[in-house]
DNA sequence: CTTTCGGGATTTTTT
DNA sequence: ATCCCGAAAG
């Protein structure tokens, strides 16, 4: 769609999106509404750069915060612009620093061929530290460590200006455990998230003629989800953005919700006092929302205290009101969200594709997936437990980062013994101390093993059983490397599972090997995107790829029609015709760890705000009386944000829970009908079976879909094929008789 | 020495 | 319910 011509594209702006669209010269902060047309006004700014005022794209810089944004915007640009969209730099912050770093990371002591740590290794590397330095891991927290270190890395603090600003006890701690971080991140060649900003902020500050190389070259900036920026990710902005000024960063700080990632909301506020000449454009016409929606979230972020109020407003109809519903238990949150998706797909013409459910904490996703395999229902989980960290996953990741690298330690250590060879921790240690006292990596330490059994020589001090496993491991190891010279990615990895027999070391446990080895294979598929590489250069490119992208990109791979299970955090920039959010409890949205922070209160409520913005035509709010939290459920009142939703917009669905058990009455009283425990204390009803045909004289026939025992009695769900829909009954009051399958 | 088994503590959100 | 760490068995 190259031919439509520049006039067209602005005419079918508003007007402040065609100011936003326009403004060429100099710093521009723009404030975008949900659905404002946010992704349209940066891709069709560029494409009015680009072509109406003639800037080459190698000289326009795009960051976004997420890969999938940056696809989103790749592929709309390669609309407006064709092949030369190609030239653009444009990706996340993480991405882009990667790649300065792989060109230039040589000034600030990297390697060009460095990996990049996530989450796990961080730990593992803490741990490491923590042993290193005969501290106790549990008087201080790996996890809190790390967060400690993460946060002055955000803020570009290395570990020396740490070290000389520290003022408590605790951050002494941290500090000292911060360098011997750094030493162990160096020694690997390895980087972790925060530092890809952070080292290259240090490049930029500490390298003039390297900065200014970027500084030149980039004519323009632009920056979206600006309200989400840690200090690091904008003090890089800016400085690239230092000699032609055009910056324009588009944000929301009512959508301000990573600040645990060390975001800070302060940055859109400080935008304007660092660059008082900045045009200010605020995008408040809302095309996604129906007036009903855009009417409920207003009113819920509106209580915050903390903001820059804007006007927002939508031309669509009034629409449908905001349901509110409540539902017994988190099971029967997901029973009444597939019977009203259910109800919507037969009397309102939407599809699986169009519905999406958010939660606040990935746990929340069981019930729903359970309840979608129990009755068929086809679901997209995104996220869940991140496919790249699920452990089989990441092992074999790991192997291939150290056929890249054999000196990469921490992965190194990983897999040694990954499947169980006989080399336990002791060895390790041995081999560890060993090559720590002669100034050697593991790695060298490992192949001095061997050679110490072929040609004798010193070696290190192993019993033979240990020595023999790890001569095999290292003997594996220098194969593949060989190997990964000749051989592209998915040849390699097919050699490396047949030589660690991989596949039979899943299998074996019956549990969810199947699932483990198919997640295996789903790596393989991505491996094959690689195949084509010249051999060394596609293993590179597959790690890189792999450690910076995460599962929410792979989100539209899946095209067939499902319905979205998704956390509120990860549907930002998402909409969807129709949304429920779910859990709208205080405890769970707000979450419980921000009850005693007014900050975080209101960060809850920005994400409250983003998820009802996520809605186009129709907005559920469900919640559960009674949430369990691992052991035990406890009662849990209605989230204190549905009550900012004004009355008139809401309606309460009669009904929802359509229980039909008897009224209870305790089994002592006279005259109530008891049923006599068992002796050994378990109720003498007889259960029913989940998934058992049953026969009910009232209702008719169904399925028993959930069986739990109370205390003298079972309760059961039954899915009535019947209109009696879904009811849960006492086992020893109703009516109910299995059915026999044929 | 390694592995496995069991008990204990712990559960936000992710580039 | 799941992960992590420590103690006993092979």
């Amino acid at each position: 769609m190259t031919t439509s011509s520049v006039q067209d594209l602005l005419s079918s702006l508003n007007p402040q999106q065609r100011e936003a669209v326009q403004h060429i010269e100099g710093p521009l902060l723009i404030l975008a509404g949900p659905g404002s047309g946010k992704t349209r006004v940066i891709t069709y700014r560029i494409a009015y750069l680009v072509r109406e005022v003639g800037v080459n794209p190698r000289r326009i810089m795009a960051m976004t915060f997420t890969n999938k944004a940056a696809k989103e915007m790749r592929e709309r640009l390669d609309r407006l612009l064709g092949p030369r969209a190609a030239e653009l730099s444009l990706g996340t912050f993480h991405s882009q620093c990667a790649a300065i770093l792989r060109r230039d990371g040589t000034h600030v002591g990297l390697e060009r061929n460095f990996h990049i740590y996530d989450d796990e290794d961080q730990i593992t590397v803490v741990k490491k530290s923590l042993l290193d330095m005969d501290m106790d891991s549990g008087k201080f927290p790996p996890r809190a460590i790390l967060s400690a270190i993460s946060r002055a890395k955000s803020l570009v603090q290395d570990a020396e200006q740490f070290a000389s600003s520290v003022d408590t006890y605790y951050e002494e701690i941290v500090a000292r455990v911060y360098r011997r971080y750094e030493s162990i991140l160096t020694s690997a060649q390895a980087v972790d998230f925060d530092d890809l900003l952070m080292k290259t902020h240090q490049l930029l500050m500490g390298f003039p003629e390297v900065a200014e190389r970027y500084q030149g070259r980039y004519l323009h900036l632009l920056v979206d989800e600006f309200q989400d920026t840690n200090v690091a990710q904008y003090a890089i902005a800016r400085h690239i953005a230092k000699q032609h000024r055009n910056i324009a960063v588009v944000g929301d700080p009512d959508q301000s919700i990573y600040s645990w990632r060390n975001a800070d909301l302060r940055n859109i506020l400080s935008f304007q006092h660092d660059h008082p000449e900045a045009q200010l454009v605020t995008l408040g016409e809302n095309y996604r929302s129906t007036k009903t929606i855009l009417e409920g979230a207003r009113n819920v972020i509106a209580a915050n205290q903390q903001r820059l109020e804007k006007e927002l407003f939508t031309e669509r109809h009034q629409g449908e009101k905001i349901v509110i519903a409540e539902a017994y238990n988190p099971e029967e949150e997901a029973l009444y969200v597939l019977q009203e998706v259910e109800r919507l797909r037969k009397t309102a013409d939407f599809t699986f594709n169009d519905v999406a459910v958010m939660y606040r904490v990935n746990s929340q996703s069981r019930a729903f997936e359970e309840t979608c395999l129990r009755f068929g229902v086809p679901y997209r989980l995104v996220g869940g437990v991140r496919f790249y960290q699920r452990r089989e996953v990441k092992d074999v990741i790991t192997y291939l980062r150290v056929i890249n690298n054999p000196y990469d330690e921490i992965s190194l250590a990983r897999i040694v013994n990954v499947p169980a060879r006989g080399i336990g921790q002791r060895s390790l240690e041995d081999l560890t101390f060993w090559a720590r006292q002669r100034n050697l990596s593991l790695w060298e330490a490992m192949q001095a093993v061997v050679k110490g059994r072929t040609e004798g020589g010193e070696a290190p001090p192993l019993a033979s059983r240990p020595a023999g496993a790890t001569a095999g491991i290292t003997g594996l190891i220098t194969d593949l490397i060989e190997q990964g010279q000749r051989v592209d990615i998915v040849t390699l990895l097919d050699n490396l599972l047949e030589r660690i027999k991989y596949k039979q070391h899943l299998v074996s446990d019956p549990d969810r090997g199947e699932e483990r080895w198919d997640n295996v294979m789903e790596l393989r598929g991505v491996a094959l995107q690689y195949k084509d590489w010249d051999p060394g250069e596609g293993l590179f490119a597959f790690l890189e790829n792999v450690a910076l992208v995460a599962d929410v990109d792979r989100m539209d791979e899946a095209e067939r029609e499902a319905l979205t299970l998704i956390t509120l955090h990860q549907a930002k920039g998402l909409e969807y015709p129709v949304v429920f959010m779910t859990g709208m409890e205080e405890g769970v949205l707000p979450h419980m760890r921000s009850m005693d922070d007014p900050g975080e209160m209101e960060e809850e409520r920005r994400l409250t705000y983003v998820g009802m913005t996520r809605a186009k035509d129709r907005l559920y709010m469900v919640r559960a009386f009674r949430r369990g939290f691992g052991g035990a459920s406890m009662p849990s009142g209605p989230s204190r944000f549905l009550a900012d939703i004004p009355e008139h917009i809401i309606s309460k669905p009669m009904g929802v829970r359509q229980v039909v058990t008897p009224a209870r009455q305790p089994s002592f009283w006279p005259g109530a009908r008891t049923v006599t425990p068992a002796a050994d204390g378990k109720p003498s009803v007889q259960p029913f079976k989940v998934g058992e045909k049953v026969k009910h004289n009232k209702f008719g026939e169904g399925v028993v879909i959930n069986c739990i025992a109370t205390n003298d009695d079972y309760e059961v769900t039954v899915a009535f094929r019947t209109d009696a829909g879904i009811k849960r009954l006492l086992a020893s009051f109703a009516p109910l008789e299995r059915v026999r399958e044929e």
